[in-house]
DNA sequence: CAGGTTCACTCCAATATTGCAAGTGACTAA
DNA sequence: TTAGTCACTTGCAATATTGGAGTGAACCTG
C-alpha cells in the first residue's frame, strides 16, 4: 500500500508528477532555480528537516539536483540544478503566472531575468505550426490515442 | 498537525501549489482539460473513490471546476472547467513537455489542438521585453525582493 | 580549554493522508 | 425479481507528514 507510483503510466504529465509532484518538492525546485544551493537555504521554505532531507535525496536520485561538496573538515554539500532540473523552469513559470493572475497575495519571491536584456520572461502557449500565441479558448481537446 | 497550508505564503507559486499541488490533483485537471467531465471518467485515472471525491470537492471549492447537474431522477452531476481551471493549461503543457523530453515511456494521453489550424501547441519561455524565446541558459536569478 | 554556535543531517511519536474494499441509494433494463 | 449503472460514503490498515529533540565535526568566544 505505498503511495501510488505514476512513473510507469503512458503519460508524460503523470511521469513528471511522479518526480516533482509531492508536497514541497516544486518549492525546492523553485528555490534552486532562483539561486538556492544549501540545505539551510532550502530550510527557510518552511518544511521539517526530515521532509527536506528525503526530498533532496529523491531529487538527487531523479537527477534534478546533484550533490556536490563545497567544503572539507567537516565535509559539507550543496545541491546544484542539473540540465534536467533547469528544464523545469517553464513548469515553475507557468505556476507563477497562474498564481499571480488567479490567487490573492503578494509576491516577495525572487525571480529570474533574461540575461541579455535584463527583463523578466513569461510563459506562453504558442502554436507549433502557425507560430502564433494561442488563447485557452482556441484550444480543442481531441480524443485519446489508445490509452 | 494538518498538512501545511501554502495558501498564505507571499509567493504565487506556493499559492498555486496549495490548490493543485496534492497527489492526483493535476491529473484530474489534465483529464478535465482533455475533455473528461464525469466521475466515472476521472476514476479511470486510477485513484480510489474517497480520494477522487475529496479532490473533486476541493477543486470545486477552489473554483477550478464547477459541479453541474446533467440529469434528474436520480440527480447526476458532472464537473466542468471554469476559466480559472482552463488557465492551468500552460502548467499542464509545461509538465507534458518536460515529461516528453526527460522521462522514458510512451504517450497515449489525449491532447489539445489549436482550433484554427489543427496543430498541437507548445509552451515556451519568452522575454516580455525583447519578445524572443529564452533558453534556460539565458536566465539569471536575481535576489529576493524582501521575503 | 570549557562552552556555545553552525551546518547538515537523523530519529522519534503523534497525527494526517492514502489505498483498498465494501456499502448505499436512486434509478433503468432484462 | 435480479442485475447493472453512476456517484458517491464509510471503515480500516498502511504510509506520509509534522514538529521537536538529538548528533557529530569543526569552528569561535572568553
Amino acid at each position: 500500500m505505498r503511495k501510488t507510483s505514476l512513473a510507469d503510466l503512458p503519460c508524460p504529465i503523470a511521469r513528471s508528477l511522479d518526480i516533482v509532484g509531492e508536497w514541497w518538492t516544486l518549492l525546492i525546485v523553485r528555490d534552486a532555480l532562483f539561486g538556492s544551493r544549501r540545505y539551510e537555504e532550502f530550510k527557510r521554505i518552511g518544511m521539517g528537516d526530515n521532509i527536506l532531507a528525503t526530498r533532496l535525496r529523491r531529487l538527487v536520485d531523479a537527477q534534478i539536483l546533484c550533490r556536490s561538496r563545497y567544503q572539507r573538515r567537516p565535509d559539507r554539500y550543496e545541491y546544484l540544478l542539473t540540465a534536467r532540473g533547469r528544464a523545469l523552469m517553464p513548469v515553475i513559470g507557468a505556476l507563477r503566472q497562474w498564481g499571480r493572475e488567479w490567487t490573492e497575495g503578494n509576491d516577495l519571491s525572487p525571480t529570474v531575468i533574461h540575461d541579455a536584456c535584463g527583463h523578466e520572461p513569461h510563459v506562453e502557449v504558442r502554436c507549433s505550426d502557425c507560430d502564433r500565441e494561442v488563447t485557452m479558448a482556441e484550444l480543442r481537446p481531441i480524443p485519446a490515442q489508445g490509452g
